[in-house]
DNA sequence: CTTGTTATATATCGATCGTTCTATTATAAC
DNA sequence: GTTATAATAGAACGATCGATATATAACAAG
């Protein structure tokens, strides 16, 4: 019933999330972005209001493929939590030391920038809130299952282990040491009696 | 024997920062900052090369006044290095507590700026390390006094305690609630021996 | 083939970007 | 007062910014 898109949704969203990532939402022209999409500014006006509604879609997408989305349904079907814990961590390990992708992580740094608006800054809190869930959520299994030490609280546990998280995003682009940034999870799980090597 | 500065360096400075602060580095305009300091962009201009060049003085001048410059000569020349590692994180906690000022550090802020070239990420990098040797330092001389956990190696142990540097920095922009940030700094504090509570 | 609908490209908008040129101003030395 | 020196302001630079108005192109439905 009308002109077919050129490029789908999901691949105009990629491409343009590669630009966002490796220089920030603000050092991003829309001339980076037409050239990233072989689209014209006004069809990429069209579909999306502007660059920050753009950029919005950009994080949801960021989101949804890249951890939130799979990573996290995933390893929550595992039948043992610490498996799922502990799997998460070697996947952000296997990402903060990739080569292929931007360094540390897009939510992060966006959650950084001074210049964000509110409703992108919800919107990070939210999707990295669902990692901090996700391991409360873990963390509780495994302390019905006995799996944790006596006295583990969940909550706090979960926060210290997002906390971890955070630190080994940001460290993962001041000090990209695949050596160290394994140390530093090996530090934060085993307090909690898990380790890298276990599980699948 | 010429034309007097009507504003020094370092007040210059440091109203430059509040701005690339709060905006950060790519939104923040040669508008914003003469309007900020009340000097034309000529003037900005003659005193330092050109943007970049002012950035980089004023992330000096930060470090310098903000923390490695003075708390950490400062907290390293207290007898107790217990109290040097424990009055570090309750000045951090003031700070990313405190209402005004931005929240978040300008340095972790700059470090996943994506758009910020090589020579202002070394100076990050340079500053930011300052504070691990701080630690590092500070644990050595703990464990030779007999005030850690046996087995506690201090490298390590400042590894994992500036990861909670990195991660209250982080939480402090995310979730800025005064409780939970205590809590995260408390449970990094605990398993070396330390209280938030010790020490003058 | 026509019509309706939507995606797209071209061209361009005013605004603002970082930067620089030129001239002026305020001091100290003489 | 004159001179030397450096800081400043004003004006303007070309470039690029995000955004839009207009027109065209590609399809489905009739």
């Amino acid at each position: 019933m009308s002109r077919p898109r050129v490029l789908n949704d999901d691949e105009l969203l990629d491409r343009a999330r590669d630009i966002f990532w490796r220089q920030g939402y603000a050092a991003t022209s829309l001339r980076d972005l037409t050239e990233a999409t072989s689209l014209s500014a006004a069809a990429l006006y069209n579909r999306f209001h502007d660059k920050a509604g753009l950029f919005r879609e950009v994080l949801r997408r960021y989101a949804d493929t890249g951890l939130s989305g799979t990573f996290l349904p995933r390893l929550a079907a595992l039948p043992n939590p610490a498996d799922a814990v502990v799997g998460l961590f070697a996947e952000l390990l296997a990402l903060s030391c990739s080569t292929d992708t931007p360094s540390g992580c897009l939510l992060i740094n966006t959650a950084l920038d001074g210049a964000a608006d509110t409703a992108t800054l919800d919107l990070v809190r939210e999707r990295l809130g669902e990692v901090e869930a996700f391991l409360r959520a873990q963390l509780e299994r495994a302390k019905k299952a006995g799996l944790l030490p006596p006295g583990t609280e969940p909550a706090l546990a979960a926060e210290g282990l997002f906390g971890a998280v955070l630190a080994l995003r940001v460290l993962a682009r001041l000090d990209p040491d695949p050596v160290r940034l394994r140390r530093l999870v090996k530090a934060a799980l085993t307090p909690l009696g898990l380790s890298l090597e276990q599980g699948a």
